[in-house]
DNA sequence: GCCAACGTTGGC
DNA sequence: GCCAACGTTGGC
């Protein structure tokens, strides 16, 4: 299984509006970038994901899980925009945000203290189980 | 609100 | 195929 992070402004798609869907999941439509589509291309069902608010939180606030392999962007005609369906699974007991994954040297890897413009990136194993510490929430 | 970094577009 | 111009993202 691999690991990911998504990331959304709070203003334009939330993690509550993420819960609010369900089991039912959501598409992680209106992505026009392709090293974030290639990665969404990449994902398995079942995969597990960091949903994280960008701009004015700025934190990693809950885990999410792919529900629907990549398909195309129901958003667009265009056909080369594709997504995957993703699902809230559980929120972080304690928010980690970008500040503490900088301040974390384990994390000076991690895509998103590197390349914050990629708005769907990998994360690590190693990476994934220093988020859930540092976030009280159980990896699994 | 500003601006640096990045990705995309389009003229040549 | 290069690269300047432009638009967007996202941290600060």
């Amino acid at each position: 299984m691999a690991y990911w992070l998504f990331k959304s402004e709070a203003e334009v798609w939330s993690w509550d509006q993420q819960v609010a869907k369900g089991d039912a999941g959501e598409e992680w439509n209106g992505v026009r970038n392709y090293q974030a589509r290639n990665n969404m291309r990449a994902m398995q069902i079942g995969d597990r994901g960091f949903f994280y608010h960008s701009r004015a939180e700025k934190e990693i606030v809950g885990i999410v899980e792919v529900c629907a392999l990549a398909h195309p962007d129901s958003t667009t005609d265009d056909e080369r925009w594709e997504c995957v369906d993703i699902k809230a699974v559980r929120p972080l007991k304690t928010p980690v945000t970008l500040a503490m994954c900088k301040a974390d040297p384990r994390l000076s890897e991690m895509v998103l203290v590197n390349n914050s413009r990629l708005s769907v990136q990998p994360v690590s194993e190693a990476e994934w189980a220093i988020i859930c510490e540092l976030g009280d929430t159980d990896p699994e």
